[in-house]
DNA sequence: GCATGATCATGC
DNA sequence: GCATGATCATGC
């Protein structure tokens, strides 16, 4: 470290731009890309080939003198645009002497309010020496975000205050989220005010959030339109509050009266989410503005009947046979979904006369315990994919024995395709009607039961 | 009335 | 053509 000239801003983002273009090969003295193995080995590469300085664990910044850190970061080119390919990983939260801080003087604060951010594209199947850094800027986050980042820290505060560090998930928060770290899940760290050890986690930019900061501020996308008009409001309030005083004037309207309130005419079914918006004063679809995308929050559309109970159960997208069996629990596609996602109940009532009215909204995301419950609903479905799955013909059904709603409290499987014959191969070459996951009728009625 | 399999409607 | 959100239909 000592006798870096990196130790100002613009010497660093210089040095930084001047890697753009070069395979990574290249640049890598050391020969660390050649084995292949390490994960974070292009942000190693980078540290040390590039920076020549070594790698540190510390809470201080990469470049202390300059308070700017380094981070290297993935991303995928889509049919739909550019996107994160992972969260970004920051430092390890250390229960034990983080919650006596606040936020501007948070270890997350000392190591990441400047990052130096390089991103190359992911190409599938491509040898990372052939990658290249196609971007290199430096970020510090907008006033607007802040806010909410600074809301998130206090929220993870919270629970480590509350001795409840184990019961922290990615959802809890909107864009600066603690995902677990280390080599194993089992991978624990003492917290100050329980004796239960919690999962080691660490800070991290969700993924969607990370997929607006490589759109709008490394590659000048547009913006997309904000929910929160006046960051002053947001500052007093917390987001979902702030959200739900919005709402609350047109609780017990019927779809109907909400469609004639606002001038909208359409039998899409995703009207809800159009009222919605417009609730909210958004011109578009509500899962188009910033603070949506950012904050990756689910909405969804729960309806109650008469007699209290719940139409339908929750669907997930589906999943293909083939590419579930290759995966691990902790960095599944269902995982990857659920967990950091915040959902946004939009919960419309049956009332006597048979119309659905507007009840209320609920944030929700998924607790810890319910999270292993689905994961023990994804093991064996993966296992029983493994096995071979029994298929019998009934009638005019297909019966399978895939995980059933009556064997777990939380979720289970079932089709969700065109029809019957639209399916996906099992791994034995049988094709089967593509399945995806669902929480039980009965879990979403247990979530959105008020107190 | 619920559980499970099947399917519809829209947007891109 | 397919993903996604949502709902229908049948049998027990």
């Amino acid at each position: 470290m000592e006798g870096t000239p990196y130790v100002t801003k613009e010497a660093i983002l210089k040095r930084a731009q001047e890697a753009i273009g070069i395979p990574l090969r290249d640049i890598d003295a050391t020969g660390r890309l050649a084995n292949g193995k390490d994960k974070g080995s292009i942000g190693t590469v980078l540290e040390e080939s590039w920076f020549c300085y070594e790698p540190n664990g510390e809470a201080r910044a990469d470049f202390p003198e300059a308070g700017v850190e380094l981070k290297v970061t993935p991303y995928l080119r889509t049919a739909s645009g550019i996107r994160a390919k992972e969260r970004l990983v920051c430092n390890i939260i250390n229960y034990m002497t983080e919650y006596e801080k606040t936020f501007k003087t948070s270890d997350f604060w000392h190591k990441c309010e400047t990052m130096l951010i390089m991103s190359y594209e992911h190409k599938q199947g491509v040898p990372k020496g052939d990658f290249t850094i196609d971007k290199a800027v430096l970020f510090s986050f907008p006033l607007e975000d802040l806010i909410i980042i600074e809301q998130d820290w206090e929220k993870i505060m919270s629970k480590v205050r509350a001795g409840q560090a184990h019961l922290i998930t990615e959802g809890d928060t909107l864009y600066l989220a603690a995902c677990t770290k280390g080599a194993t899940a089992a991978s624990v760290r003492k917290q100050p005010f329980s004796d239960i050890p919690a999962k080691q986690r660490a800070y991290s930019l969700k993924s969607s959030y990370m997929t607006r900061i490589l759109n709008q501020y490394i590659f000048g996308k547009d913006e997309d339109e904000h929910i929160i008009k006046d960051w002053r409001v947001l500052q007093k309030n917390g987001f979902e509050d702030y959200i739900v005083d919005q709402l609350k004037p047109y609780y017990g309207m019927t779809q109907a009266e909400l469609k004639s309130r606002f001038g909208v005419d359409t039998t899409a079914k995703s009207l809800n989410y159009i009222l919605l918006a417009r609730m909210l004063g958004i011109n578009g679809d509500i899962r188009n503005t910033q603070e949506f995308q950012n904050a990756n929050i689910i909405p969804k559309t729960i309806r109650i009947q008469k007699n209290g109970s719940i139409k339908e159960s929750m669907s997930f997208p589906t999943f293909k046979f083939m590419e579930i069996i290759q995966e691990e629990w902790e960095d599944s596609a269902l995982r990857e979904y659920i967990e950091p996602a915040k959902f946004l109940f939009i919960i419309f009532k049956e009332r006597e006369d048979g119309q659905y009215a507007f009840e209320r909204i609920k944030f929700w995301n998924i607790p810890a315990e319910d999270l292993e419950e689905v994961k023990c609903v994804w093991e064996r479905t993966v296992q029983t994919i493994k096995d071979g799955v029994r298929l019998e013909r009934v009638n005019n059904e297909v019966r399978n024995n895939l995980p059933k709603s009556t064997e777990n409290r939380v979720a289970h499987v079932r089709p969700h395709a065109r029809n019957a014959s639209d399916t996906y191969p099992l791994p034995d070459g049988r094709e089967m009607t593509k399945q995806c996951f669902w929480f039980n009728s009965s879990y979403v009625k247990e979530i959105i039961k008020e107190l």
